[in-house]
DNA sequence: CTCTGTGAATGAGTTCACAGCA
DNA sequence: TGCTGTGAACTCATTCACAGAG
């Protein structure tokens, strides 16, 4: 892997193609082109190839790439070929559907700890997992191997969730609430906002004449 | 309104402004600068004054932008100062988080119909709507005034989904199935992958020695 | 001969720097 | 004077075109 600076649309990119890849695995494809791969992606050929050239050389020439190795090579590449241990701040509606939700412990997330400074919801269970209040969390960084902060909690309580992540060591955050949050450097943040989407289809829709 | 054709990074970023700029009305700010605000938005300020300057002239100089009126702007600019009917396909667990989501009404989405191809599952009443069978969904898209399709299936099942959704005429769709889906290319579909942040955030915390 | 990997060319998006208006 | 709006400069990303491996 050469330690050029990667660009955030080529991460982008890659978890569209493990999503495609793995659906052409279930449909049995063994071997593909980046032509073909491309066209499954939308994308451009030159594009997937380029981006895969930033981590290694995957394919073979004259043949294409093995399916099920190019799925394990980009997962690793990605750092994502093990189980990351993530803490959810913030047990209202879409936080529990968060708990609840098993794909993200499917692709290697799991929510191993809840917390909610808000007394009714301390103590409750959801999918398992016991509601802890956040001045706690500090404490159950280490033991519970936290690596990965949610944030799902109203917007006004977000900047909070951040610091109590952060004062506990967490190097990542992904914050599904909507607001924006300040965060030290070192400290990586992806927000998560379905309105985006909404309004980049309302957009489209109405520029369409 | 200039009818260049805009960036996608714009319109994106036209939703954080409206996030960020939601927040400071509710802390009671009246009048920003685009420094200001660009430093909420963790951007550059000539990047804000340029985005917005696709779609008219907001601010006042040696003032700023006022907030409010600024928040209606935008909003009028990509088309969400109105209510758009959503038509939801796939009534799983995420399906019917979205279904219990107030959220999207709240932002102009409302979901008016719901639809499975399960048996079981029609004739269920989630969150105040009854569940109906896909093939009916073009049936009930002019009665519902359905505009945008919202897919919430298992990945394989999203391009039938998507195909109900276009034979019915619906121009655009938010999938947040684990799939891509090939549709005719006056249709627009925006891909939600949440994989996707959390795979950013492990690589950054990966890469970063 | 096929399809990857990659430097070179192109194109898009971002930032700069300042003119122009309040 | 202060901040917006915008052409020009620059940076970054995408696509092309072909050398090179199998």
């Amino acid at each position: 892997m050469k330690t050029q600076n990667i660009p955030k649309a080529t991460i982008k990119r890659l978890a569209v193609y493990i999503q495609v890849l793995s659906g052409l695995k279930r449909d049995g494809v063994e071997v593909i082109s980046s032509e073909k791969l491309a066209r499954a992606c939308s994308v451009n050929p030159s594009q997937i190839r380029k981006d895969l050239a930033y981590f290694g050389e995957f394919g073979v020439r004259g043949v294409g790439y093995y399916v099920h190795e190019l799925i394990s090579s980009i997962k690793h590449s990605l750092g994502v070929d093990r189980v990351w241990g993530c803490a959810l701040v913030g047990v209202g509606n879409l936080g529990r559907a968060l708990l609840r939700h098993k794909e993200f412990a499917l692709r290697g997330f799991s929510i191993r700890a809840a917390f909610d400074c808000d007394p009714y919801k301390i103590g409750e269970i959801v999918s398992g997992l016991e509601v802890v209040c956040t001045r706690q969390l500090k404490g159950r960084v280490d033991e519970f191997g936290l690596e990965v902060g949610i944030i799902t909690t109203p917007p006004e309580r977000a900047q909070r969730a951040a610091n109590y992540l952060v004062d506990g060591g967490i190097k990542g955050i992904v914050n599904f609430a909507q607001a924006r949050i300040q965060v030290p450097k070192e400290v990586t943040v992806e927000y998560v906002d379905f309105t985006h989407h909404f309004y980049s289809v309302a957009f489209n829709i109405s520029s369409a004449d």
